[in-house]
DNA sequence: GATAATTAATAAGCAAGCTAATTATATTGC
DNA sequence: GCAATATAATTAGCTTGCTTATTAATTATC
């Protein structure tokens, strides 16, 4: 199949949703899903961080990561603390009952992980990593450039408004 | 960064998911979503298909196409009628204000590609592309195999109880 | 020909991501 | 100081995708 095929759209949502199905199932029996478990990956990078912190951190939306936290604050994995210094922010921590999910994600990590490069030589999947890591550099770009056109007409218009 | 290094994990949800965003924000204006339009795509492919055969296509559930074809349905892009021979399937077709949105579609299809290229040589893209195709495989065959598991055991359990 | 099993579609309910609007608090500029 | 602006989080509402269960119709089996 050529890569400017149009059945090439499919391929990158397809891997996506077939990776976190597969994820999902592995860990459902702990209670986890595919997204809240990033989530507890950040706090294990580093703890106490603030909800805003955590969502540009997964370039997701702070509503996105309000839910998810709410979620995992409900099962009990980690815990709320409004910031003292600046009483907008809540620093979010992970909870002793969080800290033996940690092995469990990395060994479902490394079954998905297994699963996907079947067959591929290290090679092949390094070199599949690379360029991926550059067409997500490249649609980074390409998102926030056509918001900064859109912002720059919205301010055209309001003032037009005026 | 290493192909088996957790953050890779990322890197396939992410590029998903920036690629909807882009393509959602460039069919908005035509009153589509990147879903519908794929449904649409199966159309012009075929048409007249019944719900579970787009369903079987694009590899998603039933309920899924049901709740995206009434959306199509209530925007006036496509129809659904009752099998004359099978009166429990319904046919969609495409309507006549379908038509011209083919060709959107593709110029829309075309920016986000160009954009996911960016400063990629063809060779590049097109291997990433063919690397990407058996990943796809792969999970296709490791959920597979999980649902066969997990269906056995079910059906273990069940004789079980008797 | 009645019963059982399969199939197509739908219903209900949850998780995740998005946008737009709201609330509460901080910061900046005059 | 105080008004305007900016920021952190939440609420409400939408679309998509998933699972499980239900309904209606068809096909297979005894």
């Amino acid at each position: 199949m050529d890569y400017t095929d149009h059945r090439a759209g499919f391929i990158f949502a397809d891997i996506a949703r077939f990776r976190v199905r597969l994820f999902d199932r592995l860990l459902a029996p702990h209670g986890l899903t595919t997204s809240q478990a990033w989530v507890l990956a950040q706090l294990f990078i580093e703890d106490n961080l603030t909800q805003t912190e955590i969502a540009r951190r997964m370039d997701v939306g702070t509503v996105t990561i309000g839910g998810l936290i709410e979620r995992l604050e409900a099962r009990g994995f980690v815990q709320r603390k409004v910031d003292a210094v600046d009483r907008r922010v809540k620093r979010v921590s992970l909870k002793e009952e969080a800290k033996p999910i940690g092995r469990i994600m990395t060994e479902c990590g490394k079954q998905v992980n297994a699963a996907t490069f079947v067959g591929m030589s290290p090679q092949e999947a390094q070199s599949m990593m690379n360029s991926m890591l550059s067409v997500r550099e490249n649609l980074l770009i390409a998102l926030e450039d056509d918001l900064d056109f859109k912002n720059a007409t919205d301010i055209l218009l309001k003032n037009e408004q005026k």
